[in-house]
DNA sequence: ATTGCAATAT
DNA sequence: GATATTGCAA
């Protein structure tokens, strides 16, 4: 109260050609994720940007919060799984009752989950886990000005698919690329925090070289064992939960 | 410590 | 529907 909304045009001055230089040290974030690790490291990142950030694993806090500081904060960031509520209408709330720009991370890097968030009102879809660089960019969402084009291309995919409303067909090569980044920023943590590990898709080639191994095995009069059958495949990535898993259904 | 198996989750 | 995860007995 007693504050006019309205302190964030300041920055819109030069930034022609070079943009995404800027860290507004004054936006204030308030971020939403109902798992506390998940949350500690994105309030992590957010301070890293210098951003005044509040943090919580409630939805309900965090409405109460917004509604209690009606102007204080500039954007909110949530996962929206897991929470005390349905998470996309939250999203809905937060953005049409307080009219704020609501951006979406989440692991889930699937077209219709993205699809869905930015259905829901989500102004950015963030893959976890979220790298310091596109946190540095999201003042850009605050500013409702439309940049086409400015030094990263990695959130304007986004804004690409939302004007087109609906995509029939892109290439998965983005998202995938996207989810392969599996890098974990160098400092202020430590944690695996929820890297989504890529489910494992028995193309009958590599049922095939499973069944060989089986067979291989049991020739062998070896008994035959998950973590065996593992060894013997050699197949980067494919664990032995894997292995017992196919095991069971085949 | 590892496995098989069933139930359950994603 | 496919694969993952979990819990439990062996």
């Amino acid at each position: 109260m007693a504050k006019n909304n309205n302190q964030v045009t300041e920055i819109s001055k030069h930034d022609e050609g070079s943009g995404a230089m800027f860290k507004p040290a004054d936006m204030r974030v308030l971020a939403i994720d109902a798992n506390v690790v998940c949350l500690k490291y994105l309030v992590a990142i957010l301070q890293k940007c210098q951003y005044r950030v509040t943090s919580t694993t409630l939805a309900a806090e965090a409405l109460k919060i917004l509604r209690e500081n009606k102007n204080d904060y500039h954007v909110v960031i949530t996962d929206v799984k897991r929470l005390d509520m349905d998470g996309f209408k939250l999203l809905e709330i937060i953005g049409l009752e307080m009219d704020l720009p609501v951006i979406m991370v989440s692991a889930e890097d699937s077209r219709s989950s993205i699809m869905k968030g930015i259905r829901h009102g989500a102004r950015d879809y963030l893959l976890k886990p979220v790298r310091i660089q596109e946190m540095q960019n999201i003042w850009q969402h605050v500013l409702r000005k439309r940049l086409s084009d400015s030094s990263d291309k990695s959130s304007s995919f986004i804004e690409e698919m939302i004007e087109q409303e609906s995509v029939p067909s892109i290439e998965p090569e983005e998202e995938v690329t996207r989810a392969k980044e599996k890098e974990i920023i160098g400092s202020a943590n430590g944690d695996t925090c929820s890297v989504k590990k890529p489910r494992v898709t028995w193309s009958s080639e590599l049922h095939v070289k499973f069944v060989d191994c089986v067979k291989k095995l049991e020739a062998s009069g070896e008994r035959v064992q998950p973590k065996r059958i593992r060894e013997m495949m050699n197949v980067e990535g494919l664990s032995r939960e894997n292995i017992a898993s196919h095991l069971q259904v085949s």
